[in-house]
RNA sequence: UCCUAAGUAGCUCAGCUGGUUAGAGCAUCUGACUGUUAAUCAGAGGGUCCCUGGUUCGAGUCCAGGCUUGGGAGCCA
């Protein structure tokens, strides 16, 4: 068997009986620096923290020695020692070094510096291998974990719902074309159209956009269901928070209103914190340090005054704010910066909260997550439900979006309208074909029942517990608007 | 898609009002040193100044068009 190594993370956590001193050990890694033709800091990926590898003066062939260069794997024998020197309190003494493969200093890309985001993004496949993106990812590996945990401790099912649909009436955002018809002379109906009929699957079909309406059939009969899938939008969005391809959690609850939902939707964020808090402490606490160092950089008005760990404690131990929209539009109306005009668009009942007037509230007014409700009828989807006893012109519809500091909406979502002739009528309305969306309203048909249901953007949640700013840097092979490599 | 800033060595950047052979730090290579922590010291190599066209005696520098990237906006999660 080739693989007998200890992991580093294993080592120099100091509770095990491999990395007790005086036990030999093998570690296998990757070489971040090699100093003094003497100290090698080997990474595994385990953990952002090296072990210190001694190869002693005169031990080693020069001509292994030349090939340990920065990003050259090895496969280390050796003695755990105390460490002599600073910055490590146990090392290894090598007693044999084998480079598994080498790395040719002068074409290798990553440096021993630092490099720029925009540099690594365009070096996305070796990007693993720095600090930063260590911590990066072994967080939204932990957030991932913390999604099934939390709802498998609360009985939820886990459904895989289709990436590939013939449902295109949800109206979340422009779709992938999903067909195998040739792009050159694709065969045309009596009208001229592309004759879908002859497709794979004999009809349109896009990649999701979204996983809610199957996710609502589900707990139509397991009564507590989630999803975690890849969705897909063909928005041509160039934002720091935009993706074509991204991960999103939608969680859809029988007998749930508004309030269960929002109740749900806190529980679920403040777990995902306190889960990454307790098991990615030196990776968070790395992100912290290099958050605060950015900082400095930035004019002080610009400060988020928090640091990463602060910001993550405050919020899972504080309520979020609950406000209405008719309370969002009159907090904004009140304050002084809409006074001194200085949003750029306006406010009035009815619009659309701008991302300038999220920020205000989440960041000037509340300075905590914030929780919109009621938003008017008119600017949401048909599946939201109606609230009774509106004043005519001011219809609302149960919704809720969650308002994070930094990065915005991270969360949408709604109870739904469980009450059929409300329901059709609402779609007819909305000019949305009532025949293809039978299935659907066959939910409302038999044994319909008050539930609800919200949207977490995963990719935001990662961006909102490792503070990076870029959406682009929280997923490992980005794909947006003109960009898709690997 | 719109607004805006940028593109110069492997990386991060400087390069004035157009003027001789385009610079620095880091990285790399060579040598010295050897308990280092982004090691240190000395030396060397390394450039399609984003692309195309234009203005000019002369363009990294000015003009036009394009490409790419960052930031902001819209759409949203």
């Amino acid at each position: 068997m080739f693989n007998q190594r200890v992991k580093i993370k294993q080592l120099l956590m100091g509770n095990d009986a491999a990395s007790a001193v005086g036990s030999e050990v093998v570690v296998m890694g990757w070489v971040r620096t090699f100093r003094n033709n003497q100290f090698i800091a080997l990474n595994d990926g385990s953990t952002n923290n090296n072990v210190q590898v001694v190869a002693g003066l005169g031990e080693f062939d020069d001509a292994i020695l030349k090939r340990i260069t920065t990003g050259a794997s090895l496969k280390v024998k050796g003695v755990v020692v105390e460490s002599q020197g600073k910055g490590q309190t146990v090392e290894v003494k090598a007693t044999s070094i084998e480079i598994l493969g080498d790395s040719d200093a002068e074409k290798y890309p990553l440096q021993p510096k630092k490099h720029s985001l925009e540099f690594l993004r365009e070096k996305a496949h070796l990007r693993f291998r720095t600090n930063t993106f260590g911590s990066v990812f072994r967080i939204r590996h932990s957030l991932a974990f913390a999604v099934h945990q939390f709802f498998n401790e609360r009985g939820f099912l886990y459904l895989h719902t289709p990436i590939i649909t013939s449902s295109d009436a949800e109206g979340a955002g422009e779709m992938f074309r999903v067909t195998t018809l040739p792009l050159e002379g694709a065969p045309k109906n009596d009208a001229g159209e592309i004759d879908f009929t002859q497709d794979f699957f004999g009809k349109s079909t896009n990649l999701t956009v979204s996983g809610q309406l199957e996710g609502e059939l589900g707990a139509m009969a397991f009564s507590d269901i989630y999803t975690f899938g890849p969705t897909f939008r063909a928005e041509n969005s160039n934002t720091t928070r935009h993706l074509a391809e991204f991960w999103m959690i939608e969680p859809e609850v029988a007998f749930n209103d508004l309030e269960d939902n929002m109740n749900l939707a806190e529980d679920f964020i403040k777990h995902l914190i306190a889960y990454v808090m307790q098991h990615n402490a030196d990776d968070l606490q790395f992100l912290d340090g290099r958050l605060a160092e950015e900082e400095k950089q930035l004019p002080t008005e610009k400060r988020s005054g928090l640091g990463l760990i602060e910001k993550l404690k405050f919020v899972s131990e504080n309520g979020f704010e609950r406000i209405t929209y008719t309370e969002a539009i009159d907090i904004l109306l009140n304050s002084n910066h809409y006074k001194k005009k200085k949003f750029q668009y306006d406010v009035k009942w009815g619009i659309d909260l701008q991302s300038e007037h999220e920020r205000f509230l989440v960041e000037q007014h509340f300075k905590k997550p914030v929780i919109v409700t009621n938003y008017p009828a008119a600017i949401k989807a048909f599946y939201m439900r109606m609230n009774d006893g509106c004043e005519p012109g001011k219809e609302t519809v149960a919704a809720m979006d969650i308002l994070a500091p930094g990065i915005g909406e991270i969360v949408g979502g709604s109870q739904r309208e469980e009450r059929l002739e409300r329901l059709e009528a609402r779609m007819n309305a909305m000019h949305i074909p009532l025949e293809e969306m039978s299935y659907y309203l066959d939910t409302r048909r038999f044994g319909s029942v008050p539930h609800a249901g919200f949207g977490l953007g995963f990719e935001r949640m990662v961006q909102f517990v490792t503070g990076m700013t870029n959406i682009r840097d929280v997923i490992a092979f980005a794909r947006t608007p003109n960009n898709c490599e690997y």
